[in-house]
DNA sequence: CTTTGACCTGTGAGTAGCTCACAGGTTTTA
DNA sequence: TAAAACCTGTGAGCTACTCACAGGTCAAAG
């Protein structure tokens, strides 16, 4: 198979495949004629593989790692739960943050209703963001 | 004021004013004694603007409109509330592609509640991630 | 008066995960 | 046989910073 060819196998760029290929996440052949990337099944598989788990919200150094205990003929599959577990807090946390995020511009939304747009001054540049402060809870530091 | 005043003056990283200095959001004049950058209490308002602007959910570009539009004595905020309402619905549509994620997150855990890890054999890597395809519902492709 | 430390300068790289552009070589199709 | 479609690797671009580097400047302490 060709870039191409197991570019359309996964749904992918073809540009993807060369990414992951850099990554050491695919390890394809070479072509000695044509010094052409030559995938194989087992290529396809790990690439699908690596598409679904991002999908699940690995990371390309996690699926990485998960392929070569795979390698290693060690079950990743500990570590798959592992990992997993904390990827869900950290989307949970993302969600807590967009949803405080939102929260922050419905209230400044109300509060725009009947406030005049009003010209820059010299003093102020848009009271509307100027003058919205409301104690605002300041999303969690990351990490 | 000097870099390191004016960031305090805002609580922001020194690094962040040369940041937003370069992008052409802050437009301090020089010392032509030892080229120091000096700023003013006018780059003070915009770099507290930019903030909250930032906490609003605006992009750098966006800001860097706005502030331009006042330089001109014209009133940023129609375009504030324009952009802004797309902002929102931008989060909210990022908030329920994140759930959709976290929905698909919880129930793939669960399924492997019971699942056993096995060995990878040369045709699967990780059946928990090769076996979960369960109708997923794909999150919206963007734009 | 000199040293030391804290500050200043600009530039360049790093972060994540691709995507696209470029310039040139190869293969397929008409 | 020539054009179209593919392949190659490398490098840049996206976001909003943050940090590192090497060297210049300045205030206070000794």
């Amino acid at each position: 198979m060709k870039v191409k060819d197991i570019a359309m196998g996964a749904g992918v760029n073809p540009d993807t495949v060369r990414f992951y290929t850099r990554e050491g996440l695919l390890k394809p052949t070479r072509n000695p004629d044509n010094n052409y990337q030559q995938y194989d099944a087992e290529d396809l598989r790990r690439l699908r593989f690596a598409r679904k788990a991002r999908q699940l919200g690995f990371s390309l150094p996690e699926i990485r790692q998960i392929l070569e205990q795979a390698e290693d003929h060690h079950s990743p599959c500990p570590m798959v739960r592992d990992v997993f577990q904390q990827r869900l807090a950290e989307v949970e946390r993302e969600i807590a943050e967009l949803q405080q995020l939102r929260n922050r511009m419905t209230a400044a939304l109300s509060a725009w209703q009947d406030m005049p747009d009003g010209t820059p001054d010299g003093h102020t540049i848009c009271r509307l963001i100027e003058h919205w402060d409301e104690s605002v809870p300041e999303p969690a530091t990351e990490e």
